[in-house]
DNA sequence: ATATTTGGTAAACACTGTTTACCAAGTGTA
DNA sequence: TACACTTGGTAAACAGTGTTTACCAAATAT
């Protein structure tokens, strides 16, 4: 950070102070409400100063929905911290994720309800993939989990990923307006999933 | 159809016709591909014409949405019909539904992956949800499912909805990329799901 | 035969993201 | 100190968008 000459440090913060309310834009009036005229109005520079810091519209939005990918990790990281096992990380992140999705809808939406065939985020997407399925293959072999052929370590976490993104869509989209307390509903059907983590496909009833 | 004037006959026919096309367009091109002035082009008509028949853009997109709904809905029901259990039901429709969401992308961002606070097509959400809970409660009168207080009717709709859904979504926007055969993987998934409904929550182990 | 509604057009309006030409201030260098 | 040059910013134009207006011819209704 210090490492820079004084010129390159204000620009950079420029490009956050753009960034930022670029985010806070989008907050609070959705992606659609996001204008680089509105947005260069607010931070007081003209539309085209905007493109000295990205190269377009569209890399700003990336670079927005990075910034939000930190912020999520970091929120799920925090209330992962301290949890031993592999079902109780499976269980506090999930929710963690949930909740975000609850607290921030327009922010997910960003990061998760974009248009097909535009597969940007694709790094922070495996990461966050690569981390699930650590603690899968964790809980298999301290014995937590039961893996089969069929349902094996790769299956399990595709079934936890599409469970909780499921229900935080849902959740950010078509039942924002519904009074259901959704985060104790998706406690329970968390727990009923993870529960089942620990069964043998062929080894019950 | 037929007790109407000819001119409003053709007058519906030309609507269909735009409407048509919009979806088509949005199948090709995205959402953000849809453009009022291409959308005339293409039916050899001015701009202006297009609000004789649709108030305003977001009109128009309401209606190829709702379109969409009816296709994905008729889609489901023919894979259904003659089947006789609640589970079978719930396995085959939810199927159908990734299936559909895996063929159509498109369509599928365009039905669900809305910005939130616009809560548009409620009434086709509702009717879907009502028809889940009924097959719910069939299952559970039928002896094939076990509710409790906790996970209740309600809470297997939900489960059911968010599994589905939350397979479909990655399929149809972050996983289209990926060489993994997602409707393969979806069955095995959805089985545990539905197996597990048969299983009372402080009844198994 | 006359009046009125209807489906369509051309053009303007008010926006949008983006590019261009330009410039002043800051920076590096002989 | 003097000169060349990069940098961050501006104003204006460009091309495109959705939408509205004024108008009109043809079909319909009376």
């Amino acid at each position: 950070m210090t490492d820079l000459n004084p010129q390159a440090r204000r620009k950079a913060q420029t490009r956050r102070d753009i960034l930022e309310n670029a985010r806070q834009m989008i907050v609070k009036q959705g992606i659609g409400g996001l204008s680089i005229r509105a947005l260069a109005d607010v931070i007081d520079y003209t539309p085209g100063a905007l493109y000295k810091y990205f190269d377009s519209k569209e890399d700003l939005i990336d670079a927005v929905r990075a910034d939000c990918f930190e912020r999520l990790n970091a929120f799920i990281a925090e209330r992962v911290t301290d949890v031993q096992n592999a079902a109780g990380m499976l269980l506090e992140g999930g929710l963690a994720y949930v909740e975000y999705a609850a607290l921030h809808p327009q922010e997910y939406h960003l990061m998760f309800n974009m248009e097909p065939s535009r597969a940007t985020c694709g790094e922070q997407r495996k990461t966050a993939m690569h981390m699930l399925l650590q603690i899968i293959k964790m809980g298999i072999v301290q014995g937590d989990f039961i893996a089969t052929p069929e349902y094996d370590a790769d299956a399990i976490a595709y079934h936890s990923w599409a469970i909780v993104h499921g229900i935080a869509s849902l959740q950010a989209t078509v039942l924002l307006d519904e009074r259901i307390d959704m985060v104790a509903l998706s406690r329970v059907i968390l727990k009923k999933v993870i529960d089942q983590f620990s069964v043998g496909t062929y080894a019950k009833r």
